[in-house]
DNA sequence: TCAATGCTTCGATGAGGGACGAACTATGCG
DNA sequence: CGCATAGTTCGTCCCTCATCGAAGCATTGA
């Protein structure tokens, strides 16, 4: 018999279908009501709201009440990376996927993941970042270069955030088998893209669509 | 209803304790039978038998069939890198393990391993017996010594033993990172050691505890 | 205060699946 | 061949837990 940390525990909070919907559903990054999450996972409320108690206990949620409405979200970052890493398992050994649809098509492009860029598109950002030396990466830690500061305050972010989340987060991408870029400064560079309208999110689904112009902004800004 | 990546069905496999040991087990990288594996999980050989189909046929273990042993390893880095994050997540929320208990650190110092003795103690044992060339170590294969049959009757074990099963096995310890003397010598030596009442089993767990005489002992014997 | 809405709790039901013992298969050794 | 050991399959028991309807709170608006 083992012991450590109980991972069964946590495990099992994911293995069951219709939590494992609503914690997919809310790697969108945004927080939804019990109703949206029991329509997500295709359970009656009542169901819902038991499993929804079971995952706050179970410390992967967090709940924000407003009025009487009460908006669960991913607890935080690393939850979301345990979910995007059982993800990129789950598409590995699962072949059943007959054909990748247009819509997944779009979403190993580049995708939401909890509050960053995720898919080809942010693997390629990262790499090129690291390439020019505005980040530096060291086997599975990503720092932030000597020019990396006046870099993004060029683009109008600012990298001296005061925040406690790390601003530099590997995180490993399911479709591609590579890392991209989390933490504060993957969250404001997603932020950017938004907010520049470069790119719009897709509705009920996390995949980001770049349009034309858009496509051709970002890659200049981030991959030139 | 979403779809995708049938990331509930991983994570089910995941979270069930017995299975959840067993892979935890495994993440030692050294690939193990079912028979070791049953122990780890505390389950029964047939019971355990059934988890690894059930962990097989989700592509989280690999099988290498030895004769008539069968060992179990897991899949592949990814599925390890998995199991991390999972580990990672289930220490951040539940906070109920953070210091080791004594039983644990017991464990660390010696513990049994299937049939034989494993621990800090085991491995200064073997790096002893190499050291004298009682045991030649090459890569990571044991065998005996010329002078080994004459050492071991000494002490009242017979090392010619007719049995099919190897004399000598390499065994990766969990704790300290290195290996620990496994097969019938290393049964044999377990005996003689709860035989003599160097040491008596902990209820219900895998450690062993020696007495400040049987300790001494056994140095004598084996360290000596 | 009363109704409407959002959500949780309670209670009953049912199914999935984990547990083990016993029997069976496979490999190895003499 | 016969015996011993390693594993799997089968059958059965039993318990957990997911599910939903109905009822109970809580917040808001009139």
């Amino acid at each position: 018999m083992r012991e450590g940390p109980d991972i069964a525990r946590i495990a099992s909070l994911v293995g069951d279908p219709a939590r494992a919907n609503m914690l997919t559903a809310l790697m969108g990054g945004t927080a939804l009501t019990a109703s949206e999450l029991a329509l997500e996972a295709g359970v009656s409320l009542p169901t819902a709201s038991s499993h929804l108690s079971k995952l706050m206990e179970g410390g992967l949620l967090t709940l924000a009440s407003q009025g009487r409405h009460r908006y669960y979200g991913l607890a935080g970052p690393q939850v979301a990376g345990m979910i995007e890493t059982i993800t990129g398992v789950a598409a590995a050994v699962g072949p059943q996927r007959v054909r990748p649809g247009p819509r997944d098509a779009a979403m190993r492009v580049a995708r939401v993941c909890y509050d960053h860029l995720a898919g080809a598109q942010a693997v390629a950002m990262l790499d090129r970042l690291v390439a020019r030396q505005v980040l530096l990466r060291d086997d599975k830690e990503i720092r932030l270069g000597p020019s990396a500061a006046a870099h993004f305050a060029g683009i109008g972010i600012d990298v001296e955030s005061k925040a406690r989340r790390p601003v530099c987060r590997a995180c490993l991408d399911w479709s591609v088998r590579r890392t991209h870029l989390a933490g504060t400064l993957g969250a404001a560079i997603l932020d950017k893209i938004l907010l520049e309208k470069w790119a719009r999110r897709e509705k009920d689904s996390r995949a980001v669509i770049f349009s034309p112009m858009g496509k051709q902004a970002f890659e200049k800004v981030f991959l030139g």
